[in-house]
DNA sequence: ATTTAACCAAGTAAAACAGTCAGCTAATCG
DNA sequence: CGATTAGCTGACTGTTTTACTTGGTTAAAT
């Protein structure tokens, strides 16, 4: 079992997404932004992602991902699932023949954490995420950053008095 | 996070240890044999878990590994803290700090998520291994595998037909 | 003195991670 | 139409980790 900045950066992908949900897709380059995820490192995320159905692409000016289903029939464990290979921690997948062929003395403690953690992750939607007032107050700090970003950019000259004062 | 055949070897070895203690130290040959585990392998894990108080070492002739607290006072959580970094979830250790500087969208999450893990694997002692029968079952499996062995190492001729039986 | 088994340091092949780079295709807009 | 946008794809790269092996040294028992 393994659980690395390509899960995390899954989900929070798909968080960000599902917080900027309704008003079209959204490119993957304003996902970058505002997570700090390298571009072309969502691009491969997100051709699993496609592969598993779990997000709709647009092509061309304007377009961008959406998800595929709503919210709350979305959650943690399948897209953690969808990048990496899975969110189990035996040795054998299940089958009980990691010592050659053989059950191994601690397969059964390994099924047990792989259920609990199973559980816990596919018990938790985006939706669940999105209503949670920790991940609206980073969402907030984030649209904040990533508006500051958008004046400057277009060479606004207050922009570089606003950040002199922080 | 990470869970691969490093901390699942450690526990598995602790566990070894812990159904074969009253007769002295083990020696990691046999814990080798038993488990199917690289001895040059083991030591270095064991190196680890000395280095951390989970473990004794005797050493010379008869010498090996005692546990250095009784088994139940030992815990899954803290044999794969012991050898692994540990079982957190989050890239920021905790700290809230992974998107330069501050806190990611997906931070409270994974938090939640090391928390479940950690209450769970750490409500598990070696004892309580031990005792499950599922365990029993396969340490005796292997301890029979064992002094067969034991019995065709040392040249006995019956040893050959007990094989060629099965 | 020899054997046993812990201890230690270094090296290694293979895999995974976290990207980058270069180029392609489909859709929109002026 | 052509330029731009943004999804899509494959290959490639540096770094780290994994799961070992090799080759020793040291302490204790026989
Ligand atoms: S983890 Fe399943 S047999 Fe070892
Ligand atoms: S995981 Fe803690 S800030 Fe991102």
């Amino acid at each position: 079992m393994r659980l690395t900045t390509k899960g995390r950066y899954a989900v929070t992908a798909m968080l960000d997404l599902a917080l900027h949900e309704g008003r079209g897709p959204i490119s993957l380059a304003d996902i970058s932004e505002r997570q700090g995820i390298s571009l072309s490192y969502l691009e491969q995320l997100f051709a699993k992602l496609r592969r598993n159905d779990l997000v709709r692409s647009v092509r061309g000016p304007g377009g961008g991902y959406q998800l595929s289903r709503e919210q709350g029939r979305i959650n943690v464990a399948e897209v953690i699932d969808a990048v990496n290979e899975s969110v189990d921690a035996t040795g054998c997948h299940g089958k009980g023949d990691c010592q050659s062929g053989q059950t191994c003395l601690t397969h059964h403690l390994w099924c047990d954490l792989s259920d609990q953690i199973h559980a816990f992750l596919s018990s938790i939607s985006l939706c669940d995420l999105v209503k949670r007032k920790d991940v609206q107050e980073v969402a907030l700090r984030q649209d904040r950053e990533r508006a500051d970003q958008l004046i400057m950019s277009t060479g606004e000259p207050a922009s570089a008095e606003r950040k002199a004062a922080v």
